[in-house]
DNA sequence: TCCAAACAATTGTCTGGACAACTATTGTCG
DNA sequence: CGACAATAGTTGTCCAGACAATTGTTTGGA
């Protein structure tokens, strides 16, 4: 038990500042929350990234989306997104087409293969869920939503993207 | 202009569940806010994980801490402590030491270089953190932190260690 | 004493994320 | 109509994150 850190706090303040502080407890809270849909996805062999556009091409299903259009609405920027619908595409969940009218842009859109996948997950996303969020009351997630989505405002370009 | 998606909106909830809808926006939200740090740091070649183990380090400075404490005091989780330490080690802003009555454990502590480091990043990183948070009133910063804290509390496994 | 378990960290290996450079296609303007 | 810019993706390359297997060290019994 060498070095067991019981030794008082140091008097320096823990953050510089209180936009620090709560910069902090987001990326802190993000990281442990995100542990469960990890665990979650990966028995069904995807990434959050992954289901996240397979969700969003449901959502338009039957309807294609062009793949640049898929990559502005992810939640996390994905500048890789060429090798992510690759992934997909080799996995027959997602179908790649080139529409003859403007062969610069590619359309996706996800496959029957796909809706059951997700339409699979759907339960146990909704425990994981649960299992993440379950004890903040449903106030408390209603707040939680504004001050977050307040907090990210300004550094949406365009708010009427994501959401 | 061939598919910009003005279409109207479908009817189906975009999302499953207000965790969902919570656990999105907080992803949505670190990433988002998570750019301008990244774009701070890569100035100083350095990752948010780097630095932030060099300012746990600090906070100790000239104490030491065994590597495994480090890793658990960090922000997210660090499976690759060993390679992060080592690429500080590299660039001579830590040391690592083996106790001779533990040889087990090892020891790193920040250097006086690492030191002057996180002292020129201060300035610049909390312009950067203004730039982020800056617009958030005071009290819903405080409000926000809270939320957090409540949200991610059943998972923290100790809660001492990380705040 | 000597072996097995526990501890602390390191290494191997694979995958995903990031950025820049590049290709292919279409639109436009002198 | 022909070159040049803009659009839409793709590819090359490097680095970080994740997990499992392994090494080296100490401790606690049989």
């Amino acid at each position: 038990m060498a070095a067991t850190p019981t030794k008082p706090q140091k008097a320096t303040r823990r953050f510089d500042s209180p936009q620090q502080e709560a910069y902090l407890a987001l990326w802190r809270t993000y990281d442990r929350l995100r542990m469960f849909e990890d665990e979650l996805f990966a028995r069904f062999n995807l990434t959050a990234q992954q289901y996240n556009a397979l969700r969003l091409l449901r959502a338009e299903h039957p309807e294609p989306l062009p793949t640049l259009v898929l990559a502005e609405r992810l939640v996390s920027r994905a500048p890789d997104i060429t090798r992510l619908v690759d992934k997909l595409e080799e996995r027959r969940l997602i179908t790649r087409t080139r529409p003859p009218e403007n062969r610069r842009s590619v359309l996706v859109a996800i496959t029957e293969a796909g809706v059951a996948l997700i339409d699979e997950i759907a339960g146990p996303l909704r425990a994981c869920h649960a299992k993440q969020l379950g004890h903040v009351p449903a106030t408390d997630l209603v707040k939680l939503i504004a001050l977050l989505k307040a907090a990210r405002a300004p550094h949406e370009t365009d708010e009427s993207v994501w959401r």
